[in-house]
DNA sequence: ATGCATGAGCC
DNA sequence: GCTCATGCATA
């Protein structure tokens, strides 16, 4: 799926880094262990001169910015000693022979099929999916990339999912509006045709208490409207040639406030029918032919996936969330029909010291986008591998466009771009993740910029920027 | 819930 | 080598 290509955020894009926007001086010479003004991360401000004032950071003047980072030296405070040594160092550390920590999240590694009906206690249940999942590890060599998939879908759907990217066609008729919250799901209404023989739900024991939420609390009224959520002109498009691209079809129309008033139904309604966010990852898999693991159904309630992605998802989650409303009885779902060998050797994860994370950020304000030899600067400096620093910086700025907010009101909608940055690096444009404009840009504001995705979550804001940030943000 | 990693597609 | 979608592993 070429999202580029097709998808609104080119349009969008504030600025996207152009490579010519490298840092390039700016992992000069100045050290940036003396102390940026920003706070980093979850509380990982271990070294007190990392903590810098808010008022600095607020600024966000250019002035203010070329106090900031003192760019390489960042090393001696964080080499050695406090990294997690062992990984750097050595080239590569895959989970060569064995796979000891290997809890084995592998979703679907399972041969399953529990009896219908049976409620196994689900704890039991969501064991087994998690059971080890045959992640063996060839020590044939260093070739961590061999694999091997073994995917079975005895259910109906199976034949059209070889790939695991399948996905049906959609039918109008699965998006009847959304019914209201049917805890028992004793409801009988026939759903739409297609789930009853398929069954893939996998409801955790209700009366189980869902200890991980007061929101289950369950509260009719805060059941979004159903209808609303439907998207009506999407339904009928999406018809014509589903399968494989789904991933086009039915998204266009939402818009961002959508998307979020069905990622609360979604969860609202999950947990009120007694799903975990893995269940609802599998049930995908049982139902649609493409699974997903708990981390991006937790992404999606979250509003933290892209919106393109967001849209694209959407359709099947509302899919499983009518059938699991309607069905007579999701718990004879549960079927793991899937037999996943992946014997792919995952490189261990690196877990970055708090420090080392302050100065990757820091590093990062200075310069969302280092090149090779920024990078390969950076990556001496903290004493890691180049791959995980690359990595880190993919991911940071994966994630500032996930989890940015327009702020508008807060503070205009700057983030990164505030940074000051003497070097020009202010500017970089690191473009949101596909967000339509939504209601609240539309105002009058200037655009906000980068890493802007439109959610307006504070909520989420909060959870997801750093501490420093927020509390510049806010503050 | 989220940090780090992988891999496809693209430039 | 980047973005993006996605997921394992873990806090």
């Amino acid at each position: 799926m070429s999202e580029r290509s097709h998808s609104p955020e080119s349009q969008i894009r504030p600025y996207d880094f152009s490579r010519a926007n490298h840092c390039g001086q700016l992992l000069g010479h100045e050290g940036l262990g003396s102390g940026g003004p920003f706070q980093l991360p979850h509380g990982v401000l271990t070294d007190p001169s990392l903590l810098y004032n808010k008022s600095a950071y607020s600024g966000i003047t250019s002035a203010s910015a070329q106090t900031f980072f003192p760019f390489p030296s960042v090393n001696g405070d964080y080499r050695g000693s406090d990294l997690q040594v062992g990984d750097f160092g050595q080239t590569k550390h895959w989970y060569p022979f064995a796979a000891p920590e290997y809890t084995g999240q592998v979703p679907g590694a399972t041969t399953a099929t529990q009896p219908l009906n049976l409620s196994p206690p689900l704890a039991e249940t969501r064991e087994q999916i998690k059971l080890p999942a045959i992640k063996t590890e060839k020590d044939s060599g260093d070739d961590y990339s061999t694999e091997l998939k073994i995917e079975q879908y005895p259910s109906a759907a199976s034949a059209a999912m070889s790939h695991g990217v399948f996905y049906p066609a959609w039918n109008p008729s699965f998006w009847p509006g959304i019914n209201h919250i049917t805890p028992s799901a004793s409801n009988n209404q026939n759903p739409s045709t297609s789930s009853a023989s398929s069954p893939s739900m996998s409801p955790s024991p209700p009366s189980n208490g869902l200890p991980e939420n007061s929101f289950f609390r369950v509260n009719t009224t805060q059941a979004s409207p159903g209808p609303q959520t439907q998207n009506p002109a999407s339904s009928t498009r999406s018809s014509g040639s589903s399968s494989g691209g789904c991933s086009d079809s039915e998204e266009e129309n939402l818009s961002t406030e959508e998307l979020e008033q069905f990622a609360k139904e979604l969860k609202h309604k999950r947990i009120t029918l007694g799903f975990t966010q893995a269940d609802v990852g599998l049930a995908l898999g049982n139902l649609y032919g493409k699974m997903f693991s708990q981390t991006t159904i937790c992404r999606f309630e979250a509003l933290q996936l892209s919106f393109k992605n967001m849209c694209k998802l959407k359709p099947l989650l509302q899919r499983w969330l009518n059938e699991a409303e309607t069905s007579d009885n999701p718990q004879d779902m549960y079927k793991i029909e899937r037999v996943f060998v992946d014997t792919r050797k995952r490189k261990r994860r690196t877990s970055l010291e708090g420090a080392v994370r302050s100065a990757l950020e820091t590093y990062f304000v200075k310069c969302p986008k280092p090149n090779t030899q920024e990078i390969t600067h950076i990556s001496d400096d903290l004493g890691l591998e180049r791959d995980v620093v690359r990595v880190w910086f993919c991911n940071r700025r994966q994630k500032g466009k996930r989890l940015a907010v327009p702020l508008d009101e807060e503070c205009d909608g700057q983030y990164y771009e505030q940074s000051p940055s003497p070097l020009n690096m202010a500017h970089s444009p690191i473009p949101g993740q596909g967000y339509p404009l939504s209601s609240y840009q539309l105002g009058g504001a200037p655009p906000p910029t980068l890493y802007m995705p439109q959610l307006h979550r504070p909520d989420i804001l909060k959870q997801g920027l750093h501490h420093g940030l927020v509390s510049h943000l806010t503050g």
